[in-house]
DNA sequence: TGCTATGTTCGAGATTACTCGTACAGACCA
DNA sequence: TGGTCTGTACGAGTAATCTCGAACATAGCA
């Protein structure tokens, strides 16, 4: 994978919601997106299993970490999550306690497009 | 990565050609095409400019190794081009001394459609 | 205060990938 | 026969990644 993009922490407490949600974890602009960083993210059955299910299954807001079910440990979570959201694939946002995740849809549509539909169409093995 | 799925040679002599070209080097089958081989096969700068030069560049057949003009040791650009076959993205043929690279367009675009044009789209870093 | 639940950070070990030098193989040609 | 040119195979060193255990941090609650 290539060298990850710089982070910078985006403020936009009272602009894309309503309600003044946390604001979300360090992570990529969408400028800085790169291609080969977001493929390397996906590059992994986990994480793709992780993008997908958000994609498909989140109802209606963002997912905590156990919300998956994975049976594995909390520290390969992280590490997993991690990797997302520094690729810029998904936003991680502080509630208290938990850190919810969700898919970074707008940016990744307005970007790469087409990436997304061929994550929601991946059969998982 | 996830594992590669395993070789098949597929005998298309006389079918996709009028010219009777050489067999292909072992390669996955369309059905065996794994997202997440082929989005770590993606995640290198140099082979992401393999795949889009060749797709853009390309104005008749195939390419030599060579013909990129990269400035690597031969033994690095052996790894790269095996691993972009391996993982099903490009197609290579045994001319002589010369082993000729194309892109499966065809499956890629049967199989993952949308993902040639995000490489497409690509601009190189 | 203490317990529980969520998730992080750190570090180690194992595995995989990348890079490259060297040696080798085969086709072509003088 | 010998040289050149294309590209492979193998191995070593380096770097990155994956996986996981252990210890820690914090919010909520009794």
């Amino acid at each position: 994978m290539a060298a990850a993009a710089q982070y910078v922490t985006t403020e936009n407490s009272a602009l894309d919601a309503p309600e003044n949600l946390p604001d979300p974890l360090p992570e990529p602009l969408i400028g800085e997106l790169q291609l080969e960083d977001v493929m390397g993210a996906l590059a992994d059955p986990l994480r793709l299993t992780i993008v997908r299910k958000l994609m498909l299954e989140s109802d209606s807001y963002d997912h905590t970490c156990g919300w998956f079910g994975f049976d594995r440990p909390k520290s390969s979570l992280t590490h997993h999550f991690k990797a997302l959201r520094q690729a810029g694939l998904i936003r991680q946002r502080q509630y208290g306690l938990e850190r919810r995740s969700r898919v970074r849809t707008e940016d990744l549509n307005d970007r790469f497009p087409g990436l997304l539909d061929l994550v929601a169409s991946w059969h998982e093995a």
